[in-house]
DNA sequence: CATCCTGGATTACATGTGTAATATTGGATA
DNA sequence: TATCCAATATTACACATGTAATCCAGGATG
């Protein structure tokens, strides 16, 4: 399989807009990134461009003006950075992961009983589906 | 407080190996890091010299050669990455993360067992100490 | 038809990072 | 004492990234 692309920290931002929905328009990106992105229009405009230099997006140039979106899925670059998140920071493993997440963000009992969910179902042999 | 330093991808190699054991000369380190990586021990020098620069190690000038040691703790910078991370690639939401986590890598009933017992700890009231 | 504007293409430029090489210096050695 | 080496300091250099500005072309406008 051909590697993911690296995306950077901006470009991910981006990406985010676009997983959210696609194709649009490179002005609909920038049009919901200034909400969140104190960017230049032509900030956003470079970056999808890197996106499709990097073929992590792409965009239908019969369309004016063109319609962008994604080549990769969200859960396989979340996966991909996660994996190289928890070898670089924690040496692979998860445990001291959850460790200093507990310390660092108060939960409510909800959400732990949220998170205990996840794994008992794991646990099970084979949760049907 | 002042901000953590930025440390890098490489320069996290050679901080793991001073918060493993500190204070080392700088030969020390490159003779770990002659394990893991494939580095020069000028790479790796320069390293020092880079993370020393950021504030993120120092060293004690009066002896030859210098020994090296850390002036952030890993789990600070741990945690500040965790945070980061968690923010960028999952909108800050820990849930999806384990989801993706446990569907990456098939985990023992003993390493689940572990994580629960984790929350466990957390959701009781006040887990003495 | 000449002009202007919007969208798109190309170029810019400082800083960070990976990955060293070169230069210099303070002792150990012949 | 002149020399060489290990340790330290300085310099290099390409590519990535953040953050745009400039240039150009095709359609809307006067």
């Amino acid at each position: 399989m051909k590697p993911l692309p690296v995306i950077s920290e901006a470009e991910w931002e981006v990406m985010k807009v676009l997983w959210a929905s696609s194709p649009l328009t490179a002005g609909e990106v920038i049009d919901v990134l200034a909400g969140r992105m104190d960017w230049s229009p032509k900030t956003v405009r470079t970056l999808l461009n890197r996106l499709v230099a990097k073929e992590a997006a792409s965009f239908d140039p019969d369309s004016r003006p063109y319609r962008y979106f994604p080549l990769v899925s969200e859960e396989e670059c979340q996966r991909a950075e996660t994996k190289s998140f928890l070898q670089r920071i924690y040496s692979g493993s998860f445990k001291p992961l959850l460790v200093n997440f507990l310390k660092e963000e108060k939960l409510s009992q909800e959400e732990i009983a949220e998170l205990r969910k996840l794994l008992d179902e794991t646990s099970r042999p084979e949760g049907r589906g």
